[in-house]
DNA sequence: CAGAGGATGTGCT
DNA sequence: GCACATCCTCTGG
């Protein structure tokens, strides 16, 4: 059920990311236990890519959880405010990573409302990567942690979409990534409430 | 050691 | 639709 780590040692970031969707992330939190359906996903493809915080072998205190082997989470802190949740799937010398944008919640509901103080009825309880992260109480303190370990975790509960139930656009918030700003790399499930805007 | 800026969300207009 | 919150990280001096 508890997917292992060998499925975070594929290379293929970008299938990765498609393949994420419909998987359900775990935490568990003092006893807590909360859980949401992965709809939104963004692939960031190592050194190649200049949307990535890896990008040309960049290499600092921060990313340096990005040259670890996959199977890793990377949580970093955006505009002072947001917590970012990446799962890292690097291997070898490929440092790829892939951003959960959206959940939608699945356990643990009640435990989310708290967390971010509105009904689970919102879209906005766990749309975006800020709020995905903050309904599962993720923060930085989830740094480095082990994926198959026991406070953070990726689940396969069969759920599967067909090409096309997902829909692939341009990433978010990367205009300063030139040229790779235009890539497809950013993954939802189409219809689905909690996926970010724009989501057409 | 100071300063700028960022893979965003919210609340007010 | 737009301003602003808020702070870690990286860069440059």
């Amino acid at each position: 059920m508890k997917l292992p780590y060998s499925y975070y040692q594929n290379q293929d970031v970008v299938f990765l990311a498609k393949d994420l969707l419909g998987k359900v992330l775990f935490t568990e939190i003092e006893g807590n236990i909360t859980a949401g359906i992965i709809v939104e996903t963004e692939a960031y493809f190592g050194v190649m890519d200049k949307a990535s915080h890896a990008y040309g072998g960049r290499r600092t205190d921060r990313t340096e959880i990005l040259y670890n082997d996959g199977g890793l989470s990377y949580v970093y802190l955006c505009y002072g405010i947001h917590h970012l949740f990446n799962i890292v799937s690097s291997v070898k010398d490929e440092h790829h990573a892939v951003l959960v944008r959206a959940v939608e919640p699945l356990i643990g509901t009640e435990i989310m409302e708290l967390r971010r103080n509105m009904p689970v009825s919102k879209a906005a309880i766990s749309s975006g990567p800020g709020s995905a992260a903050k309904a599962l109480g993720i923060d930085r303190s989830f740094n480095t942690k082990d994926l198959t370990g026991e406070e953070i975790w990726i689940e396969d509960h069969n759920i599967r979409y067909t090409p096309d139930e997902i829909t692939a656009r341009p990433r978010i918030g990367v205009a300063y990534a030139q040229e790779d700003a235009f890539l497809p790399w950013r993954f939802f499930v189409k219809g689905n409430k909690y996926v970010s805007k724009p989501n057409k």
